[in-house]
DNA sequence: TTAAAAAATAGACACTGTCAACATTTCCGG
DNA sequence: CCGGAAATGTTGACAGTGTCTATTTTTTAA
């Protein structure tokens, strides 16, 4: 894996070693730059699955959550850069409206979950953030390769719809 | 926060820079074995806390879970460099083991979840899977401090108690 | 004690990010 | 069209880094 640097940039455009401080300030920011483009591609996979899907809660919380998987499989290195910024999300203008761009389709889908709890605060809070804990876990083992039980027994990761079932209770 | 590198090591042990290659030879092993440690001592943690605690099924996993987050709290960079080398756990001859040692802490635990369904591999698989992955979700949520929405309202991270007795429908 | 093994040293090399001074190009208002 | 201003590119330098080599020192053990 090409180590991402200034300088290889700066080589991989046929320019100069300097010239792309001109663009990014200092690598911090190019990172946060590309993490900034990765939120919001990130986003619009997800709504693309959910456009794709009926237009129940629990579809559009499978379809988000497969749209959140997809993503992650198809960009394993960026996703990790994107959520090695979370700690950094001032160092580029854009980055926290992207990162919550993001997360805001999370807090959409989690909202059909539990109706009757819309009116607790405290507990549409709990719902979305076990829904985001729980694909985002998923998905940062998912991208580091790291089911390693699964995959020693079956030679492949889980599948999201064996352990994402857990939420149907929600909406008993 | 002072960057993990082998010259500044062998700066802090007043030793020349050339030194760190006797014991470790690079710096992904040198990485290897912090994480090694970590992992040792991350399975310690979950266990010191499991044996201060009841012993029925449920409390056991809520022991287990609170020393995971407890040890991500005490070693937000250490807990982030361990799991920052799971794509690599070859780089250090017990890194792997260790790793399956802390990872062994949630299997055990998760048996004692659905005691009905461990004739079934497949369904002994989600459980321990489930429970891995929300724990580590969350766990990575809090060392990054990810939390935002939560954060924006109440100013603090959402209490594992909160969203966790999402599992007592396990043993239902 | 002495030979072998382990550890430490010093120098070199190729990278990296970052900075400053300078040159070039592009753009836009007069 | 032009000329200044802004943007962009270039070059050189510096301090850091990982990594390699040859050499020396220290420790270990037979």
């Amino acid at each position: 894996m090409e180590k991402l640097s200034l300088r290889a940039c700066a080589n991989r455009a046929g320019v100069s070693h300097g010239a792309p401080k001109n663009h990014f300030a200092n690598l911090a920011v190019l990172q946060g730059a590309l993490a900034t483009e990765g939120f919001k591609r990130f986003a619009s996979t997800m709504r693309a699955h959910m456009a794709g899907a009926p237009a129940d809660a629990k579809s559009q919380v499978m379809a988000s959550a497969r749209g959140y998987v997809a993503f992650v499989e198809d960009n394993k290195d960026l996703f990790r850069l994107m959520f090695s910024m979370e700690r950094r999300l001032d160092i580029y203008p854009d980055l926290l409206p992207a990162s919550r761009e993001a997360y805001a389709v999370l807090r959409e889908v989690s909202k059909g979950l539990s109706p009757e709890n819309c009116e607790n605060p405290q507990g549409q809070l709990s719902t979305e953030t076990m829904l985001w804990t729980f694909i985002h876990g998923y998905a940062i083992l998912k991208a580091n390769k790291q089911f390693y039980t699964s995959n020693a027994e079956t030679g492949m990761d889980p599948k999201l719809e064996d352990i994402f079932p857990v939420f149907t209770y929600l909406d008993k």
